[in-house]
DNA sequence: TCAAAAGTGTTTCGGATACACCCATGA
DNA sequence: TCATGGGTGTATCCGAAACACTTTTGA
């Protein structure tokens, strides 16, 4: 659970029972892409430590759609790649909660379950959105993370293993980069998910393999050096490979 | 959610929720293994239709040893391999719940968010245990389950679905084995589980490749033709494999 | 003009697949 | 003795990995 108090106010903490599900919330680690650096989306509460946005469930919503809203809540995103990747219930995973005073009495006190779900955005598209109760909401370079609220930490972490297997049968980057990108950009992709070098004439190889690329005539101009290509994704592949997954893999 | 039926009593309508958490269950596909046919453990209320084996998590205990309870109660089973696979929560996954008079009014009406898990269980070690209130508790051919309550089927075919993709980068066979087998067994194991046919030669070769069978000196006899050796698994190796995957993968 | 990046091959190797032969067993 | 299943070995193929050469660009 995240976000306890960018939502906190006295309706919330009296009644916020009678409109979400006790005991369970959504996290969402959202992934992004800039300057050859893998990020994540974290928040940080006016009083206390970064964390995961998260969100509750609505009494009328499914767990996807309670993502989606507070995907939708932090990014102003619509359409976004979003996968749920596990439930964590440990009884105590919420350390150090039951120290808040705020809480006491309320249904926050109590024991929560969340569910956890990665997304990939288009880190250009994304204007970090703090609302009002919390300061800060901010890419990190997904190495330079802080120490997270409860088990954030351990969230993202999972998160990220979740990522890396997905990737081998699903084709990522379309919701990671802008619609046009080069191949280096891509392989730099990759490479920092898969946390790992990958030869630059193997990888195109294998990628353009997949058969859900288009090379298009413009090259990206204004780098140092030779100009690459521009490449863009067949969407109708792209969306067959999602559904029926990569033949080959990654 | 499962299981509401076996456990109802008047005590548990009405004070239930004092002891688990509310919204929220786990229901646990379990897999057995008999005369080469992969099996689901399956319960049938005395009114109603069959469904998989589930419980409530109580309000201090972990979703995994949730799990563990639930099918402890059904196998009489300890140290069951287990696995978590997806969290289900569409707010109409319950369909004819509403339908249930006995529920009204009660915290079990309320909408239910359950965590799967599925396990793989020594068939030949398994008493299947109905409690008091459901009729029948019985093993069924992955092939031909029925109808299950709610979105039970939708469940299992998910279950079913993590367990092949684990089945690459996991040693299975321990769990779902007696602790001695022949390969033409662990063969058809793994024929059932990913439903194609393997070559019989370059089965054997690859999975001893992996290192973690012992071929015994035993042979099974009393079958039609040449007796095939016995294997075990090397535990030691068998649960390092478990931690760090499976290089090379199937 | 030159260093660095990008485009486009070829070679090599290992694992996966396909396939063949012999052996043991109970009917 | 023979049909069937089980143990073991070899040839082949294909994708992955390793590697080389040329081209383009701005500094």
């Amino acid at each position: 659970m995240a976000k306890i108090l960018p939502l906190i106010d006295a309706d919330f903490l009296r009644h916020g029972q009678d409109h979400y599900l006790r005991h369970l919330s959504v996290d969402c680690v959202i992934f992004g892409f800039h300057e050859n650096q893998l990020k994540v989306l974290l928040l940080k509460w006016k009083v206390g430590p970064w964390c995961l946005p998260g969100g509750f469930v609505k009494k009328a919503e499914s767990l996807q759609d309670s993502a989606i809203r507070t995907l939708h809540e932090r990014t102003a995103l619509k359409n976004i790649f979003l996968q749920q990747f596990y439930a964590f219930g440990h009884p105590l995973r919420e350390k150090g909660k039951a120290r808040d005073t705020k809480l006491r009495g309320t249904w926050l006190e109590d024991r929560f379950v969340t569910i956890g779900y990665y997304a990939l955005v288009d880190y250009s598209k994304v204007k970090p959105h703090p609302d009002m109760f919390s300061d800060e909401c901010t890419w990190w370079d997904i190495e330079s993370v802080p120490e997270l609220l409860y088990d954030h930490n351990e969230i993202l972490t999972k998160a990220l293993e979740a990522l890396r297997l997905d990737l081998h049968y699903h084709p990522i980057g379309y919701n990671l980069l802008s619609k046009k990108f080069t191949m280096p950009e891509l392989q730099k992709l990759y490479e920092t998910i898969l946390a790992k070098p990958v030869d630059r004439r193997n990888f195109q190889k294998k990628i353009l393999s997949l058969k859900i690329l288009v090379r298009l005539k413009e090259r990206k101009t204004g780098g140092a050096h030779k100009s690459p290509y521009l490449y863009k994704f067949d969407e109708a592949k792209y969306r067959k490979a999602l559904r029926e997954g990569l033949a080959g893999g990654f």
